[in-house]
DNA sequence: TCATCTTATGACACCGATGTCATGACACCG
DNA sequence: CGGTGTCATGACATCGGTGTCATAAGATGA
């Protein structure tokens, strides 16, 4: 591959008016420019990142870690993909500003992380991005003085920039259309105990006591039985207490939308109709489950893409210098999806 | 950040006897070498690739061009996102090799994979890797001589090596399962007409060959009315019109997993129960649709992680510059998965 | 004991760009 | 006409490593 003294030669000039012409950032004789840019242009010219990274300092590379991409494909778990959406909006920032992102995977093994970072400074990354698989509390290896780094889906206890969902108020929102809708008594199966089930929770029962309506912890169950065998039962035997209730709930929300599309099969099987026997909504807006179920789900938009565009906008920021009040931690609001899976009620 | 000569004066050796310690190319004294490493320790030194490969050639880097990450959010179309399974595929091999993957993206628009190859260049990446998001003859602008690239998903016509999935031999296997428990009439729902559904047919037809059975064209008929209002009733129209068949298909092939999917909604919509009254298989084992839906579907695999991690295997080989017998055209196999929404027939 | 070989180390150039400074050719102005 | 400023260009050092070659110290063998 040429070299910017193989273009010199060719073009008869010196390497550094070669360089001009590259970067315009001195005046060139329009005569020697041509003549330089021909030369290019034949020999078929790149110009290496590696030696122009090395003088300036700048390596043009942000790097992203994220056990996203690749799980390991021994957990049967079916992933959560749709938070590759994350890493889309991160590309779509960096693109417009000329930065490339290298992506390493963790492979599902936090040890893993400390060698990936080290491989990233190597290149002399401008930034960092971890994107965790769900919102989450985590904490990582120290980084060298002036690193910059943005945490996505996850934060820390060291202030480190973190970018997460606004789960309370995304609960809230869409309890809050659901209520609009006519719905009074609305039930919720929640996913296991984490950190967005806790805020969802007090999402939902703000929702309910900003409408006045009270608020029954009979309604609040965990139906994420983690696939096993026996969840549908499991999960029929709460619907069933909550449908013998003398006041039944008229709604459902699901902790996610793979539950909602499970608790659809629940409900057929026992010859429920949605949403004509009972409405049932979701969360996360994957868009492969809620726009292909039928009927298709209502639910409330994990902002995976904005959290992305957020992340790699707030990095941009640390690495030009910029100043910014955004407080450290972030959160990204959703919106509702409104389909058909919900009736309004009178 | 410290360099070799910042751990040379504190060591106090030479650059180049760092260099052999980083390296361990060329022998070097037990209490020199920890001198060294204790320097670089205390110092937390981390080698520069950039001053590294300008010297060696070798930038350990590959690049990655697909439009799998970031799909243009207008396109309200649902991606089948499980092609970054291919991506997970390559990350793995490459990790081993210790090669980092850079990943850049389309967007959705083909021409800007000019530019982004230009970017690869600059970084002078090792190889090339282009992910198409479906089964599809591309053809991409001339490479510099001497570099390398594997197109996955994807062929052209100018030989270079390519991973595609193996489309004829996947119908063709699912089919003969189906006729192992006992069906003889299968219907297939198709999608629309492209390079995976051709092969496909073909495959579809040979199985029925090689058992036996008469191939009936009836049988046979595009699903895909690409998600307009009306497809649920035109395909119960279709559906309809083979049930009413003298000899009426036990079971319905559909083109892809999501397409079974929304035939599930369809059938329970006209009160058919799957798989009792009528079995259904899909294509693609998408995980998230095919384990979730209720009864969970027999499917193909599209076998994306395969081959990813047979295209970074052949890349690796050709960077390497090892000899392999490989046909430019490598075709993978995927496996049945055998759910419950098909069931045997006496 | 001296020639030869091996081991351990350093001096120096080089990879491919760019920053700094110098220089020659003109234009402009008093 | 000489001084000053601008334009266009080149020489050279430098970024942080590694390849090549030289060299000193110690081991080996005749």
């Amino acid at each position: 591959m040429p070299t910017i003294y193989d273009i010199a030669k060719a073009a008869q000039v010196s390497p550094k008016t070669v360089s001009r012409v590259i970067n315009s950032d001195a005046p060139v004789r329009l005569e020697t420019r041509q003549q330089v840019e021909q030369a290019m242009n034949e020999l078929g010219y790149v110009p290496s990142k590696a030696a122009r990274s090395m003088r300036s300092n700048r390596s043009g590379i942000v790097g992203l870690i994220t056990g996203a991409v690749s799980q390991s494909s021994e957990i049967s778990e079916p992933h959560g993909l749709p938070d590759l959406f994350i890493v889309q909006g991160i590309q779509r920032v960096l693109a417009d500003e000329e930065i490339t992102l290298m992506i390493a995977d963790t492979g599902g093994l936090a040890k893993r992380i400390p060698t990936l970072i080290n491989t990233f400074l190597q290149y002399r990354v401008e930034g960092l991005i971890y994107v965790a698989d769900r919102h989450q509390r985590i904490s990582l290896p120290p980084l060298p003085q002036g690193q910059q780094m943005i945490l996505v889906n996850c934060f820390d206890d060291q202030g480190t920039p973190a970018i997460v969902p606004d789960d309370q108020k995304g609960q809230h929102d869409l309890v809050l259309s659901l209520i609009k809708e006519g719905h009074r008594r609305i039930a919720y199966l929640c996913l296991h105990e984490c950190i967005a089930t806790e805020l969802r929770i007090t999402g939902y029962r703000k929702a309910l006591d900003a409408a006045g309506l009270p608020f029954d912890l009979g309604l609040v169950q965990c139906g994420d039985f983690e696939r096993c065998e026996e969840e549908p039962q499991l999960q029929w035997q709460i619907i069933q207490s909550w449908l013998a209730l003398p006041d039944p709930p008229t709604v459902i929300c699901c902790g996610n939308d793979e539950m909602a599309m499970r608790i659809y099969g629940v409900l057929r099987t026992q010859g429920m109709a949605v949403p004509e026997a009972i409405s049932i909504a979701g969360y996360d807006n994957h868009r492969s489950i809620a726009e292909t179920l039928y009927p298709a789900l209502t639910t409330m938009e994990l902002p995976y893409e904005s959290m992305g565009v957020a992340a790699a906008q707030r990095l941009v920021q640390l690495i030009r210098n910029e100043p910014n009040e955004t407080p450290t931690l972030q959160r990204i609001r959703g919106d509702v999806f409104w389909r058909s899976s919900v009736i309004a009620r009178p």
